[in-house]
DNA sequence: GCGACAG
DNA sequence: ATCTTGTCGC
């Protein structure tokens, strides 16, 4: 991470395992500060999609990151790691248990991807703060979170059509979307993480949507890491091949 | 004190 | 998140 940071949070592998929830929320506020959610100006030729697999009582987590093509949305790559976790699950401080995982599997892979969406969300989040933005201060990369369940604000419900969405509001401020990503389905929610806008998070989601109530990018993310999980993929950086017809 | 509460 | 079978509905 940025040496600036490098003097105000602690290094994610090694201390987050340790932190109080006191010590993890100064982190978040800290990390605040650097924030940037100015218009993503470069084209995206490339998105991954990152996310975690946990078995039950078990404190290994196998976290992965899957690459995309953008906007054709084809699965060119993808970055498989292994690990363990001590941080517990608590709402609003998800990026400590899974972050330190999250950020081997990104480093392993050789050509970074332009964007990353994860399954959980960025500004939406009551320090404006989440795994998204958490992640995107630490690596200076652009990121954006697509969550399946609010955290934060209140909102009106979207309209039925798939792509109506409504922005999600706490304390007078916009922090995300509801988005309704299907019809019949309930909304998922999005906000940006870090290096871009409001409006571009809404725009790349809505490019990354197909027939399913997920975007590809944690669609193709959390089928990967079960994979993973259940032994049929294996860890470590794959390319995956171009399927020629002839 | 009460309700909410990503994965 | 994960554990699990069938089942209802588009």
């Amino acid at each position: 991470m940025p040496a600036s940071l490098n003097q105000i949070v602690p290094t994610p592998q090694s201390n987050y395992d340790q932190l109080s929830i006191t010590e993890a929320t100064g982190i978040q506020k800290k990390l605040r500060g650097f924030l940037n959610l100015d218009p993503l100006e470069k084209q995206i030729r490339t998105i991954a999609g990152a996310d975690i697999s946990l078995s039950l009582g078990s404190d290994t987590v196998y976290a992965g990151m899957i690459i995309l093509s953008y906007p054709d949305l084809k699965p060119v790559a993808y970055s498989l790691i292994k690990s363990t976790t001590a941080f517990p699950y608590v709402p609003g401080y998800l990026a400590f248990r899974e972050i330190p995982a999250l950020l081997q599997a990104y480093e392993q892979i050789p050509e970074k991807p332009d964007v990353v969406m994860f399954d959980g969300n960025g500004f939406l989040h009551a320090r404006r703060m989440g795994i998204a933005s958490h992640f995107g201060v630490l690596t200076g990369t652009v990121t954006m979170g697509c969550a399946k369940k609010k955290l934060a604000g209140i909102y009106q419900e979207p309209g039925e059509s798939r792509g109506a969405y409504t922005p999600v509001i706490d304390k007078g401020e916009q922090i995300g979307f509801a988005l309704r990503s299907k019809e019949k389905v309930k909304p998922v929610f999005i906000s940006p993480g870090h290096n871009m806008s409001f409006d571009d998070s809404m725009n790349i989601t809505l490019k990354c949507l197909n027939k399913h109530r997920l975007p590809e990018p944690t669609r193709k993310a959390h089928e990967y890491v079960n994979l993973f999980r259940n032994g049929e993929l294996k860890e470590g950086y794959h390319e995956i091949k171009e399927l020629r017809l002839f």
